[in-house]
DNA sequence: GTCTATAGTCCGATAGAC
DNA sequence: GTCTATCGGACTATAGAC
């Protein structure tokens, strides 16, 4: 029990809290996770977890930083491996995910608790920008190679291509469907197909 | 107090709670939405409330039924107002709206208690079915009509256009800004236009 | 149909020994 | 750093008088 000796593989109890926080967070949303049912799946005592998180908002802001880390990392390299700016685009939505899960953001803005507080709102925020602004940097290059038309703002649309990922996760929970998640990202494919360049290539399918 | 007398203005307790409970759970959501709050507002004793409604689950069933129905009827008038059906479609996108509030359906897909019981699940899916046939019945008109492509899943991208208006909301709650929302509207109305087969007409803007 | 009083539970947080 | 015990408060719901 205890640190971690040098070179051990034991996780250590602050290291299980804040694994156990992002799970729940992701599982259950802020309000709705209690600091016991942390403690219970980190198989962690009362009194240490107020020894490395004075409070519920610490430990939930430093759960939530590393979630926007650790994917925005993933979506970076993701991204990376598309063959082209406007091909990057359509991998982003039909990236496979689970629709009645939520996405780990914007499930956060529809309670208040986060959204009144800075240290848990910031991250939200600041994850959903860096989504957006790497799809506006895809459609500007797309834009740049000839692959779409240039006469929209790449602002807008990569705002709107976040939203519609973001919206398919509310249509599924609502629905409880993968399905419903499905109908929204096929929508969003035939819009983003509008802003190609190369429609007669339609054709050939 | 009591029954009002055949008549009067006078509105009902029971009356009182359920549009209370509308208020707050727009502005709360379900579960951070307590019977004491809605005692307060709706000035009811602890009894009454209970004599109406046995448990939270029913009175915000209710509300929420009753939300449902006006919120379906206005859409409805708001729509058959527009001139064409595709000029329907735009302005479903462009109706004001409040996107720090968020959509008091969408709202609720995101708290677990809500999607766990049917009762208040099924409110909230019926209208966002509601809502995207409605939409999916304006893109096929515009179709008929030669007013939009006649290649592409109107069932899809009618489910797409009700997410951009959720993610709108996400994304105005994560930022706190209403430009956040408008930013997504502008995004959704440039994808719309791909669907135009009057796409020369954009020269005369 | 309305009221006050209160039950029983869980919440987030603290105390203090080891 | 970890543990158990416990605080004060808010929650949903019930009891029972009027």
């Amino acid at each position: 029990m205890g640190k971690a000796v040098e070179g051990m593989s034991v996780i250590s109890s602050r290291e299980r809290l804040v694994e156990a926080t992002r799970e729940l967070l992701w599982e259950h949303g802020y309000t709705s996770t209690s600091p016991a049912e942390i403690r219970t799946r980190a198989a962690v005592g009362q009194g240490s977890m107020y020894h490395h998180f004075p409070t519920k908002v610490d430990l939930a802001a430093e759960a939530m930083l590393r979630n926007s880390a650790e994917l925005e990392q993933g979506m970076d390299a993701y991204l990376n491996e598309a063959p082209s700016p406007s091909q990057g685009v359509r991998s982003y939505l039909s990236k496979p995910r689970d629709g009645k899960k939520g996405c780990r953001f914007g499930r956060m803005t529809l309670d208040n608790a986060v959204v009144e507080n800075e240290r848990l709102r910031a991250p939200v925020a600041n994850s959903l920008t860096w989504y957006r602004q790497r799809i506006e940097q895809l459609l500007i290059d797309g834009q740049k190679l000839g692959e779409l038309r240039d006469d929209f703002s790449s602002e807008a649309v990569a705002a709107a291509i976040i939203a519609i990922v973001q919206g398919a996760h509310v249509m599924a929970r609502a629905d409880q469907s993968q399905t419903s998640f499905d109908r929204v990202i096929e929508g969003g494919l035939i819009l983003l197909e509008g802003l190609s360049l190369a429609r007669t290539a339609r054709t050939d399918r």
